[in-house]
DNA sequence: ACCATCACG
DNA sequence: ACGTACGTGATGGTG
């Protein structure tokens, strides 16, 4: 017989630490269990146990206690999120016919040594798997154990007999006791002999064998004087402890074998429990399938066809012509279509783009009849833009679907959906079969979807969405590469006599870019008073360089220096480096980055080109309209605020809108009780402040570092405002509360942002989730705005025939292309569907400048 | 690979 | 006692 014994406690302890937090929608945290899982199943499949024993601590003192009051006296306890894990696992544990064993006055660890015993007796080969090094101690022949852990998601184990024991510590398992008895063991409080670490302790046990040994020939031992004092003192922390250490092998607990025998898995209520969790692939890896899936759906097996070439497009096309539809994922390269695999029939066909016939499948998705399924769109539809056809009729795109129903995880890959939504992935491996898993993944993410309401979020917002950004990455935006150069030597010789000359009143050399060096020379060599520290040193950030501008002259040298050096790397040579054959910039916009709902912009990013001083603006100068073309540039104005206003139902905030007066004026009127036409400038720049705040989810700390005011003043702002703006104070509230019981955060517009963070019992994480609570909505829902705006330009520039194209967002500005006599319709368009892109009870306004240059076309 | 910094909304 | 506003991406330095 082979029985395999866990020291439940400590591993699920290593999967907790091991694995980033992760929990289901209703707030459950589950990463513990997901990486004990991974352990188990690992080890299930590498020794084929008979059966399974897992050992628990439980909270009542334990004969140690009994013996040493302060024992395990400055452990943590395990924090809440673990906590609430362990009753799952012990149930998981017991469906699964495994053994739960605890034993109230003893640790896990005394459990496993007593089964282990009691099978070297009964004549059965013993494994311990433990997180805990201490169990070491227990390894002789017959009884191997696995010290398990979770490194990257992934389990991994190291396996100790009393050969690898020697070979790591050179001492049998038993002199382990002694070496720790030697060492003591700071975390659980066990007293060691003072002053002796591992090193000497190795030593002393290599040389003379056990702690007996040492202490009865203490005075004759070959050692400094010193350590031998240090010994003869601590001889009874030396006993106390190696009485502490031992691993009792003696505890009342059913000793028979028998008893462990794996026992039959329940696998109906299995299957519920981890389906609870959201474990589904493990219903299938466990090969519980059949316990509650009674839907038939096409099975894709390791057996499944893959088909390729002439013959089967012919096929294909008549499947595909007679169901009006098509599941499939393309192979691009370059920009071009390299083959296509559609999942018909059970089987997979492989169509390369070579293929005699090959555009009838592109007439395919071309044709809004043919509803099609993809695994991601955008690059499909870059692909077919540049043959100058548009994509119609997809229906689906896994991406967008996987991004939609969780936009915090970073791969939307079929292989990885699959896994996550409990598809079965066949062995076959072979990159086209990928498109095997499409439609059940389909399935399953569309049910998802549309239990959630999200299905017109997928289908009106982020597919057509796919097709705009494709467009706008293909076309790009014209630059000056003669301006960006010219202005990037300009900006190079002003750095040179900078930092020339901030060298010279420094008095030495240095890299000024490097922080460690710049806080050197600023708070040790100059003697300028630190005012933050970071993680590894003091801050030079501009907000603390700013504060000494006055202090020493080389500080305002220093922010000349950072800003002209951003200005020169990452916008002259950066952009330079970027600029395409065909002189413009084409930038990637991904549309399942953000966990609110923005997209972002990459390689180069064209969202933070300079525009609020002056220098930096002028590098807009270099972003161009083609010759005999313009830029039609319109921006929202204060959409985040007027999104509080509708969502809020905020009274007072909509009037304030719809009366068309400045907002932050109103708010300054209102905050210091003023007439409007008593406001004054600060009055209206701190009121503006608040207003952005409102949308942080401010606290008066952090405002009232952002506009130097006392943290009373800024105490005092916030609830004049939230007095004034009642409506906005109770949907804040409201906010955190709705998302507190569901589990998630939600905009006007069914985007979700899963807010596990909400019920974490550290206190800086939960405020930082009610913080987030109370933004997503609001950025969430004007990223979902804008979205819909530049469906709707995209479609009216194409409909009415037009040759102006949008270019560029930049979260709540357009940017259109425009040839000079479409310029005027161009722009009327554009501020038409902007504004009427969502129904509000206030209105939306958004701002339309025509000119040559982007910093023209801006205000 | 991570940090500090700084550019944008 | 601690940390201090939401969301991004690029750069240069450092271990």
């Amino acid at each position: 017989m082979r029985l395999l014994l866990l020291d439940g406690n400590s591993i699920i302890n290593r999967a907790f630490y091991g694995i980033k937090l992760l929990s289901t929608k209703d707030g459950q945290y589950t990463n513990g269990l997901y990486g004990f899982l991974l352990i188990l199943h690992k080890l299930r499949e590498e020794l084929c146990p008979d059966g399974i024993a897992a050992a628990f601590d439980l909270h009542a003192p334990t004969f140690r206690h009994r013996e040493y009051a302060e024992y395990k006296a400055g452990r943590k306890g395990m924090p809440d999120e673990l906590r609430q894990q362990m009753p799952i696992l012990k149930e998981m544990l017991a469906l699964m016919g495994c053994h739960v064993v605890e034993c109230e006055g003893y640790e896990a660890d005394d459990i496993l040594g007593t089964l282990a015993r009691a099978a070297g007796e009964q004549g059965a080969e013993c494994f311990i798997a433990t997180g805990d090094r201490d169990s070491l101690q227990l390894v002789r022949d017959g009884v191997t154990v696995l010290l398990a852990g979770t490194k990257m998601g992934r389990p991994e184990t190291t396996m100790y007999d009393t050969a690898a024991v020697r070979e790591k510590y050179g001492l049998t398992p038993e002199q382990l006791i002694d070496l720790k008895a030697l060492m003591g063991d700071a975390s659980d409080r066990i007293p060691g002999v003072p002053g002796v670490g591992e090193k000497t302790a190795l030593d002393l046990l290599r040389t003379y064998g056990s702690l007996d040994e040492i202490y009865d020939n203490l005075d004759s031992l070959d050692i400094k004087d010193s350590l031998r004092e240090k010994l003869r003192e601590g001889k009874e922390s030396a006993y106390l402890s190696r009485r502490l250490g031992t691993i009792c092998c003696d505890v009342p607990v059913e000793r028979g074998l028998q008893a462990y025998q794996q026992a039959p898995v329940s696998k109906r209520e299995l299957a519920s429990l981890l389906a609870g969790l959201e474990f589904f692939s493990w219903i299938a890896k466990l090969g519980l399938d059949g316990a509650d899936m009674t839907v038939k759906e096409q099975r894709i097996t390791d057996e499944t066809v893959r088909v390729e070439g002439g013959e089967t497009l012919e096929e294909l096309l008549k499947w595909v012509d007679r169901e009006k539809r098509l599941d499939m994922t393309a192979r691009i390269e370059g920009r071009a279509i390299a083959a296509i695999a559609a999942a018909f029939d059970g089987r997979v066909a492989v169509i390369p783009s070579a293929t005699l016939g090959f555009d009838r499948l592109k007439d395919c998705i071309c044709d809004m009849n043919i509803k099609k399924r993809v695994d991601d769109s955008k690059p499909l539809c870059a692909a077919l833009l540049s043959e100058g056809r548009t994509p119609q009729g997809i229906v689906f795109d896994a991406v967008l679907a996987g991004y939609i129903l969780n936009p915090l995880a970073n791969d939307y890959s079929l292989p990885r959906l699959a896994q996550e939504y409990g598809v079965e992935i066949p062995k076959t491996q072979e990159e086209d079969m990928s498109a095997a898993l499409l439609p059940r993944v389909a399935d399953r993410l569309q049910r998802e979807l549309n239990s959630h309401g999200q299905d017109e979020l997928l289908h009106n917002i982020e597919i057509p969405l796919a097709l705009v950004l494709a467009d706008m990455e293909k076309i790009g935006f014209y630059v000056d590469r003669e301006g960006i150069a010219d202005f990037g030597s300009t900006l190079e010789a002003r750095i040179d006599d900078i930092q020339r000359e901030i060298i010279q009143t420094v008095g030495y050399e240095f890299n000024l870019n490097s922080p460690k060096q710049l806080a050197k020379a600023l708070f040790e060599d100059l003697g300028l008073p630190a005012k933050k520290k970071t993680k590894s040193g003091y801050s030079t950030n501009a907000e603390v360089l700013e504060s000494l501008r006055d202090a020493h002259p080389v500080i305002a040298m220093l922010l000349d220096y950072r800003m002209l050096a951003k200005l020169k790397s990452t916008y002259c040579d950066g952009l330079l480096k970027v600029i395409g054959e065909d002189g413009r910039i084409h930038s990637s916009f991904n549309q399942t980055e953000t966990r609110t709902g923005r997209i972002s912009s990459t390689e180069p990013n064209l969202q933070n080109i300079p525009v609020r001083q002056e220098l930096g603006r002028e590098l807009r100068r270099f972003f161009r309209a083609r010759e005999g073309w313009v830029l039609c540039d319109a921006d929202y104005s204060q959409i985040e605020l007027r999104v509080l206003a509708h969502m809020a139902d905020d009274r007072n905030m909509i009037d304030a809108f719809n009366s068309d007066t400045d907002i932050h004026r109103v708010t300054a009127s209102q905050v210091f009780d003023l007439p409007e036409d008593m406001v004054t400038p600060l009055m209206r720049s701190r009121a503006k402040a608040v207003n952005f705040g409102i949308i942080y989810g401010i606290g008066p700390h952090s405002l009232s570092q952002d506009i130097k005011v006392s943290y009373h003043e800024a105490k005092r702002y916030i609830e004049q405002y939230l007095a004034h703006y009642s409506g906005v104070a109770r949907f804040m509230d409201g906010m955190i509360e709705s998302a507190r019981e569901k589990g998630y955060a939600e905009t006007m517009f069914a985007r979700r942002r899963p807010l596990p963070e909400l019920r974490s019992s550290n206190a800086v994480m939960r405020s930082f989730g009610e913080r987030v609570a109370r933004n997503m909505p609001i950025q969430g829902t004007a990223a979902d705005i804008i979205k819909i705006a530049m469906v709707r330009v995209w479609r009216r520039l194409a409909a009415e025939g037009m040759r102006a194209r949008l270019i560029l967002q930049v979260h709540d500005e357009l940017i259109v292309e425009a040839p000079e006599e479409e310029a005027e319709k161009a722009a009327a368009l554009l501020k038409e569907e902007m504004e009427s892109a969502a129904k509000m009870k206030v209105r939306l306004a958004a701002d339309v400048c025509i000119g040559k240059t982007w910093y023209d076309a801006k205000g």
